[in-house]
DNA sequence: TATGAATGAGCTTTCATTCAT
DNA sequence: CATGAATGAAAGCTCATTCAT
C-alpha cells in the first residue's frame, strides 16, 4: 500500500475504510466490487487503487488494521490481572462493543474474513489471522481454573465456550435484529448458563 | 432441470454431482466457477447446461439433491422412538457419516450453502431451507428432557449443543486433517463433558 | 447432400421440407435452429446432418428444391402463348397458389432467402438467385408492348409493376391475416390500376 | 443506457453511433455481433456495455437515435405548405439524403428495423416504430389530391407510389452501387411516370 | 492528488456438429 | 439407418485495473 493514505485527513481515511469494511463484510472478496466501495466511501474509482494498489492489496491493508485495532481496544479493556475466565469473554465482549461503535462493520468483517479462502487473498492474510489468534490465545492464557472442578478437560471446556460466543455472534451478524448491547446481554446469559458445569 | 439426467448411468450423475457438491463447497456460489465443475467432473462444457440449463439451476438441482439424501439418511437411522436429546445427536452424526461416505462433499456443501446469499440463488433454495430446518427440528422435537435437572433454560442449553456440534464441524471441514469417523468421535467427547451440565 | 434422401418414403421427405422451410422462413439463416427443425420434423437431430452435412447444406437444398419446384409449377401455369404483361403476371400468381396449397412456406422462405446476407449461405445460393431471376424473365420477355402507350419507359413500367407485386406480397407474408386466394385478389387490383397508365 | 455517453466529443459519439448503424443494418439484431461493433468502431469490448448496458440496449438507443435525428431533418426540409403527394415524396427523399450524408447507414438501419422480429428488441422499439409511421402519416395526410383523377383509389395510388420508392431504395441499399443522390434522381424518374396516371 | 473513461481477461451460456450405440 | 448425449468454439457480459487529464 501506498503510504500517503495515512497522510489524509483522518475523517476521509474512515470514510474509506468504513466503506470497505460493509462492502467487504457483507459479500466475500471476490463478489465484493470495488464499484461498491467507491460508491459508498464517495471517492473516485482511481483513488483506492492509488493508495492500495489493487483489491486485494485493500483486502489485506483493511484486515491488518482491524487486527490492530481490535488489539489496542483488548489491550485497554482487558486487565492484565483478570484470570477469570468468563470475566475474560466478558471484557473481550466489551472491546468488540468499542470496535463496533467507531467501525460498526469491523467485528463482521473479521469472522467474514475467518472464512474467506479465495486463493487470491489467502495467503495475504494468513500470517495475520495466526497473530490474531495468539493475540486471543494471550488473554486467555491468564486465565487460572483456580475454582474449577477438578477433572473437567480444559481444552474442550473452552472450545465449548468460544463455539458458543461465536454461535452467538454469527446469529448476531447475520440477522441484524439486534444491537451491540443485547448481544453482550445474550452472551452473558449463555455463559451463566455454562459456569455452573466448569465452576464447583 | 432436464430430468434425462436421471437416465444417465448411476455411476456418471454421481461424478458430475460428486464434483459440483466439491467446487461449490470450497468456494460460494459466485466464485464457484462452471469451469471447475466441468474439469473435476471429466466432462464438456455443455454439458452440465444441457442437464441443469444454467449454474443457478445446477446449484438449486444440487441442493434439492442433498437434503433429500440426507432425509433418507436420517429417516432410516435416526430412531422414531429414541427421545435422549444426546442420542439423536449421535444418531444425526451417524447418518451425516454415511452420507460423507457416498458424497464427500455434500454436508460441507449444505454448511455453506446456509450461508449463501447470493441474490441469484437463495430464492431457489430458500423453501428448501426452511424444509430442512424443520426435519432436523422434528427430529429434536421428539426429545424428552427426562432426566434433565429441572430449571434448566432448555432453550439455551440446545444452543449451546448445537453450536457445540457446528463449531467442530466446521472445523473439520475447513481442516480436513481428520476422517468422518475422528469427527463423530470429537463430537461424542464433547456431549460427554456437557451431559453431566444438563443431566442430574 | 446425401442423395439417399430420395430413397426415403415422400412423406418423410415432405415433412422434414416443410418442418425446414417452416423454421427458415419464420428466422433468418443464423437464428433458426437445427434445434426447431427437429422438433418441427419429428426426427432426430442426427438425421438431419446424415442426409444435409451440415445447417447450411440443408439451406442450400432447401433453396434448390424450392427454385426447381416453383419451376415446374411455372412452367406447366404459364402458357408459353400469353403474351399480354398482366396476364403473365396473374399467371405467376397462380402458380405460386399451387405451389403453397403442397408447401405452405415454400414462397415466404424463397422471399426470406432473397434478403438473406448471411456469408455462409449467401454464395451458397448465389447462382440458384441468378438462375431464379432468369427464369422470370424469361417468361416475361414473351409479353410484347402491343397496345401500350407508345413512349413508355418499358423497364421504369415493368418494375412498378413488380415492385407493386412485391409491396403486396410481403404485407401478406408479415401479416398472415389474409388467405392466398385474397392475395391474388388484391394483386388483381392494383394490376388494374396500372394497366391504364400502360395500355392506350 | 448511461447518459454520460453524450458528454463524450461529438465525434466519438458520432463513431460509435456509425459503426453501431453500420452492423446492425448488414445483419439483423441477433447475427451482429457485438465484436464487429467494437472493431469497427476502434473501441474495447466493455465500454459499449459501460454506455448502453446491453447489445439490446444499444439497439434500442440506435433506434430511437435514429428516428429521432431523421425526424429533426424532415421536419426542417419538407415544407408545411406543401400539399402535392409527389413534391411529399421529393422532399421526404431529400430529408433522407441529408440523413445519409452525416450516418451512412441510417436509413439501411431503420428499413431492416422495420423488419426485425427479435423478441428480445421488438417490444424496445415497438412504440417508436408506431410513433415514426404517424410522423410519416402526418407529413402525407396534408397532401390533397387537386388535380388527381376523379374516381382515383387513393388508397391503392398511394400505395402503389411507397411500394415503388421503397423498391427502388431496397435495391439501392442491396447493390450499394449508386450514390443516395442517384437515388434521389432514380425515384424522380418513376415518380414522373406515374404522376400521368393520378393527374387529369 | 484525484478523476472516471477505457481496457481486456475471464466467465456464463448457446448451438451447430460429432459419434458411440 | 436412426438416435440423442456429448462436444467446444463463439458470443454476450462483468469488473478489476490502467492512464490521460
Amino acid at each position: 500500500m501506498n503510504d500517503k493514505f495515512f497522510d489524509l485527513k483522518k475523517e476521509k481515511q474512515d470514510k474509506m475504510i468504513n466503506a470497505a469494511l460493509k462492502v467487504f463484510s457483507l459479500c466475500d472478496y471476490r463478489r465484493a466490487s470495488t464499484d461498491d466501495v467507491v460508491r459508498e466511501a464517495g471517492i473516485s474509482k482511481g483513488l483506492i487503487f492509488h493508495y492500495f494498489t489493487n483489491k486485494a492489496g485493500l483486502y489485506e491493508f483493511l484486515y491488518a488494521y482491524s487486527i490492530k485495532y481490535l488489539a489496542i481496544e483488548l489491550y485497554q479493556i482487558v486487565s492484565i490481572n483478570e484470570h477469570d475466565y468468563f470475566e475474560l469473554i466478558r471484557q473481550t465482549q466489551q472491546a468488540h462493543l468499542r470496535v463496533m461503535r467507531q467501525y460498526p462493520y469491523l467485528i463482521a468483517f473479521l469472522s467474514k474474513a475467518e472464512e474467506e479462502t479465495d486463493p487470491e487473498v489467502v495467503p495475504l492474510i494468513q500470517a495475520k489471522r495466526t497473530e490474531r489468534k495468539k493475540e486471543y490465545q494471550k488473554i486467555f492464557d491468564r486465565a487460572d481454573m483456580d475454582g474449577w472442578k477438578p477433572g473437567v478437560d480444559t481444552e474442550v471446556a473452552r472450545n465449548i465456550i468460544h463455539f458458543t460466543v461465536r454461535g452467538i455472534e454469527d446469529a448476531y451478524l447475520k440477522s441484524g435484529e439486534f444491537t451491540p448491547e443485547e448481544l453482550i446481554e445474550r452472551i452473558d446469559e449463555y455463559m451463566n448458563f455454562l459456569k455452573p458445569a466448569m465452576y464447583q
